[in-house]
DNA sequence: CGAATTAGGGAATGGTTGCTTCCTATGTCT
DNA sequence: AGACATAGGAAGCAACCATTCCCTAATTCG
C-alpha cells in the first residue's frame, strides 16, 4: 500500500498540480476560444520569456520552432484519445507527434502538460465544428438537430473508434486528477449551456415549444452525446438520421 | 516507437489474448447470469481440477480458500471503477481486495484476469439491480421509467463518482484489448435488448404507443445511460425525476 | 499418519517507464 | 559576433510495476 511521491505523483495523489517553479515563465500564451467563446484558456506551446510586451507580431529571440505545434498536438490527441492517458507512453507520444523526446520536454513541462494542451486543442477544434454545424441551421430547432447529427457523425466509424478526449479524461482521470476534472466539468457545462442556448433560441423563434424545459433537456442531451462517444468507441453502429430523429422528440 | 512485449503486452498489441496454456485447467466455473439471463459467463475463482464430476457439494482437495471471492471482487470493482485498469496497480488491488500479492496471483492468472472477473461480477450485480427496478413497475412504461431512474440514481453521488466499469472498459480498453472490447459490446447489446424488450412489452400492454421505434429508442436510451455515467463521474449533479421526466418523452 | 494438493503471504526479480541531463548542431535576434 | 533558444539524440536514473518464488499452513485421499 505504501506508495510515496512517484513521477506522476500529482495524478495519483489528491495533491495540487505542482506549482511549476521549475522555471517561472510568463508565457505569451496562444489562446483558444472555447465552445461558448466565453472562456479563454491559454495553453503553453513553450517557455519563453515574454517578448517586448506590446509587440504581438514580434518574433522571440533564439532559434524558431521548426515543427507546427498544432499538427504535433493533433498527433498527441490521436494517441491520447485512442489509448487514454496512462496507457500512452512517452514513446507513443513522440512517435505520434513526430518529435524527439528532448523536444517534447523542451516544449512541455511533462506528460501531463502535453495532455492538457492536447485537451485544450481538442476542445477548441471540436467546439468550432459544433458551432459550424449549428450555423447551418435556419432556426433553433434546425441548429439543434444539426448539432446532434454532428455529434453522431463524430461518434461513428474510425473517429468514433478513436474516441473523445473529454470522455476519456472524465472516465480515466476525473477521480484522480483534480486539474483535469475541473477542466472536464467546465467543458461539459460549456457544451450544456450552448445547447440550452439553442433550445431557448428555438423557443424565441417559435421552432421549439415553450413548455420545453431548456436546462433539463440540455443536460439530458449532454448525457446522450457523451454516451454516443462511449457507444461509438465500443464500435456499435450508429445511424445518425434514426437516432437524431428519435432524440428530437425531446423538443416536443 | 520500438516497444516489444511488455508486461501487459496483450493489452498494448493487437494480438490475441494469450491462449492460457500456462496450466490447462478444466475449471469448475462459478457462473453468473447476465442482464438478459441468456448468456452464462464463467469466471475463474481458482484453478482446480474438477471434483469428481457429479458431486456438486464435494469439497476439492487442498487447503480451502479462506477469503470470500465475491467480497474480494467487490473490492477490485471499487478500485477498477475509480481508477480504471492501467492506473490501478497490483498494490491498489491487493489493498482493496484485502489479499496478499501471492494470493491474488494464486487465484487469478494475472491482472487482466482479475479485471475480467471484476467486470463479470459487476455486470451480474448491476443486471440484477436493473431487473429488480423493472420488476417494480406495473406495465412496460412504468418498468422502463424505473429502470431509467435506477440508472440515474446509480450515476449520482459517491457511486457515480466511482464510475461504471463497463464505461471504463469501453473508453480505456476497447481500442486496445479485443477481449474486453468483445465483452463490453456484448454487455451493451444485452442491456439494449433488455430495454427494447421493455418497450415492446409496453406496446403490448398499451402503455407505450405503437409507433415508437423500439430498437432505435433503445439504442438512444443506452447512449443516455452510458452518458449518465460519464457525466456522473465528472460530478455534475443529476436530478432523477427531472431527467427521467424529460427522457420519457421518447416514448410519446 | 504421510502424500498430495492447494491457499496464504511476503520477499525477490526483471523489465519498463517517465523524466532528466547531457551533448552538438542550427537558426534568429540585437 | 554574441546571446539565446530550439532540435534531436543518447544515455542515465530512480521508481514502480507485474509477476514469480518460496516457505508455511490447511485440507483430502490413501
Amino acid at each position: 500500500m505504501g506508495r510515496v511521491a512517484s513521477h506522476d505523483s500529482h495524478l495519483r495523489m489528491t495533491g495540487q498540480p505542482m506549482p511549476s517553479l521549475h522555471r517561472r515563465h510568463t508565457v505569451q500564451a496562444i489562446t483558444t476560444r472555447c465552445l461558448d467563446s466565453e472562456t479563454i484558456i491559454p495553453y503553453y506551446p513553450a517557455m519563453q520569456k515574454t517578448a517586448r510586451q506590446s509587440q504581438p507580431a514580434a518574433q522571440p529571440p533564439g532559434r524558431p520552432r521548426e515543427f507546427d505545434m498544432d499538427t504535433a498536438l493533433d498527433g498527441a490527441i490521436r494517441v491520447f484519445c485512442e489509448r487514454g492517458y496512462h496507457a500512452t507512453s512517452i514513446g507513443d507520444l513522440t512517435a505520434a507527434m513526430r518529435l524527439a523526446t528532448g523536444s517534447v520536454y523542451k516544449a512541455f513541462r511533462d506528460k501531463h502538460a502535453v495532455f492538457l494542451a492536447a485537451f485544450e486543442r481538442y476542445a477548441s477544434v471540436r467546439g468550432e465544428q459544433t458551432r459550424a454545424a449549428a450555423a447551418r441551421g435556419a432556426n433553433g430547432r434546425e441548429k439543434l438537430r444539426n448539432v446532434l447529427l454532428s455529434y453522431v457523425e463524430h461518434s461513428k466509424g474510425s473517429e468514433g473508434r478513436r474516441g473523445c478526449i473529454v470522455v476519456g479524461s472524465a472516465v480515466e482521470l476525473s477521480a484522480v486528477d483534480p486539474v483535469m476534472r475541473a477542466r472536464v466539468t467546465a467543458q461539459l457545462k460549456t457544451n450544456e449551456t450552448f445547447i440550452a442556448g439553442l433550445i431557448r433560441e428555438g423557443q424565441a423563434d417559435g421552432s421549439v415549444p415553450d413548455h420545453v424545459e431548456a436546462d433539463d433537456t440540455a443536460r439530458l442531451m449532454i448525457c446522450m452525446t457523451q454516451g454516443l462517444r462511449v457507444v461509438g468507441k465500443a464500435r456499435l453502429p450508429l445511424d445518425g438520421e434514426r437516432l437524431v430523429g428519435v432524440a428530437m422528440k425531446l423538443l416536443a
